[in-house]
DNA sequence: GAAGGCCGTGAAAGCGCTTACCCTGGTGCC
DNA sequence: GGCACCAGGGTAAGCGCTTTCACGGCCTTC
């Protein structure tokens, strides 16, 4: 690897490496007779230079990344963040180092310590929180740390920790959808909850609560089931909820992937969606817009999620943590027709 | 930013910054005495040092990134290669860095360029080429500048270039499915094809065609229509089936994003998928194997696929180009149900 | 016509590490 | 007891850049 470095550059060019540095680079109170410059540029051509990014990051003293750190890239939620956030990143000239947790917030860490050495820019953090406050106070260390070294954080989900946060409105979409529900006749509502420790779970669970209260109507105990904020367990869920007898018309889960296991538990027990049980979910997810019936969802924006996410990083640092919400939307389709 | 570096942990340590480096980092063949060793992760700890990724990088002359390029990292086909890229990086302890190029060539020799920069040890490259050889020549010159730097290359798809390649048998996949759509009693073959400069897209369709043939069975070419790679390009070409009032029992998508508007086209047409209609697409992304009808598809493990790759560039560089087929298999589903 | 600026260039000092290379003191062996 | 050896520690030379600083020529400006 004899790799081609500056000072063959300068040279070839047959002047010095400040000046091939300044030819290439630009200077900022410095500048290179045209004539020169050219003849580095030429050189450089003719070498096929490509400039050490590490040796620059290291003259410099900043690095031209920006970490991002997901659940599990797999997921549709999470790589359409990541599309927003590459984006966004290459508008910015930065590049992005990818991490996929697999949802081990030991690992999340372990990321956020790796990209601290890489001195990565800012950091990008999407996925929901638990309320593990044990973990939650090591998460923060890290991020402190990471700040405290020049670092930019920016999550995306709750506002937990005291940074930048890109909030989704998890409430009044989930509110919203109650509405929507009950404006289209629903009465008889059951929900599949999402694992119990699980914010945004919570978020959307209590927001769709209130909805109905608003509405003078309610979401019994026993109509709410937990399980995983998987497909699988949406469809374990549904089939509890359906064995149980409960009699009910319309079932919110938490989040598309876990409707669709939902549907798919209606379908295997002979239930009809739609016409015989109104199945909602959350998200939008772009890849399940054409279920049959189409699923009603609540849309949320998750490319904008992600370039909003990047750009509040880039932003100057402010004294107070931003918040900044992005709305989400109720899209009513067939899997849960008007009831009259 | 006043951060902590290797010699304030030597001074807090009292030792010199050598032995501190051997202390953190372990040494090849120097060893330090325990108690000394201690006395240096202890000062570490306490000043929270974090070792600068660049300058080790810059010292030790090698990097722990790999690159990975895909068209977009929103469609599930490359976040599912994303993540099988992200768990085997993990595991040889590498991160990685993302481009997501958005179809466009020259943002993918751009990020080759970039990555070289970084000294990014490999590069994994997803995504179909195509056969505009301009830019291809371009890439390979791009590609073969990174080589020559020392970096590994692997690409997913067809072995275009003389690189490791992680090849997809679309063509034995898609005539496999040929054969078996045949033997559940189809006889009238259409296919969406996709874009004409689109490689993978070719190697399914021939494939298919050759599966057909050995079945006796044909493809006539009005049978044959072209729209682009996506949901839409799906919906459209379908549309332009039926309106063109062709005989057919079943449509071969070229993969399942068009097979999901295929279906849809079907629908809004009237016509059921399924009995009406065969429709089979090629892929079996995750997030839709809740279609109903269920989707006929060809399975291609993309996951493996990815480590694979990621395995690929991280072995002993070979001599000759290394080929890594991997199998597809065909999964016969609601959307094609057996004809009598 | 001399003093002061300014501009373009080069020399050299780092940036934060790793790793030859050198040195010292202790051990084992004849 | 002397020698070779070795383990463990320190010194210092880079890695490939950027940038400060010093320097010389040339143009202004009284």
């Amino acid at each position: 690897m004899p790799s081609v470095t500056l000072s063959d550059v300068a040279r070839e060019a047959g002047v010095s490496l400040a000046t091939a540095s300044r030819a290439i680079n630009g200077s900022a109170n410095r500048t290179v007779r045209p004539e020169l410059r050219e003849r580095v540029l030429a050189a450089a051509a003719a070498l096929h230079y490509s400039p050490d990014a590490n040796a620059q990051a290291m003259a410099r003293g900043r690095t031209t990344t920006i970490g991002l750190i997901v659940h599990d890239i797999a997921d549709p939620y999470f790589s359409s963040i990541a599309a927003g956030v590459t984006a966004a990143a290459e508008q910015a000239g930065l590049m992005v180092t990818l991490a996929s947790t697999g949802h081990d917030p030991e690992r999340e860490i372990a990321f956020i310590e790796v990209l601290q050495s890489q001195r990565a820019r800012a950091i990008v953090m999407a996925g929901g929180r638990t309320d593990d406050e044990a973990v939650n106070d090591r998460l923060r260390a890290a991020l402190a740390a990471y700040r405290a070294g020049g670092g930019a954080v920016a999550m995306i989900g709750q506002p937990l920790f005291d940074v930048d946060t890109v909030v989704i409105e998890n409430a009044a979409g989930a509110a919203d959808l109650a509405g929507a529900l009950h404006g289209a006749g629903y009465r008889r509502f059951a929900a599949l909850a999402g694992p119990a420790g699980h914010l945004t779970a919570r978020d959307r669970m209590d927001g769709f609560a209130a909805g109905l209260a608003t509405h003078d109507a309610a979401l019994s105990p026993e109509h709410i089931v937990r399980s995983a904020f998987t497909r699988d367990g949406g469809y374990e869920g549904m089939r509890q909820l359906l064995e149980s007898g409960a009699a009910v018309d319309v079932v919110f889960a938490v989040n598309d992937v876990m409707a669709v296991g939902a549907m798919a538990a209606a379908r295997d027990a002979g239930v009809a969606v739609g016409t015989g049980i109104g199945i909602a979910g959350f998200d939008d997810i772009v890849t399940l817009r054409d279920l049959t019936p189409s699923l009603t969802t609540v849309r949320v924006p998750l490319l904008e999620v992600g370039t909003a996410a990047t750009e509040l990083t880039l932003a100057e640092p402010a004294l107070e943590p931003r918040i900044q919400q992005v709305a989400s939307t109720v899209v009513l389709r067939d899997s849960t027709p008007p009831r009259t």
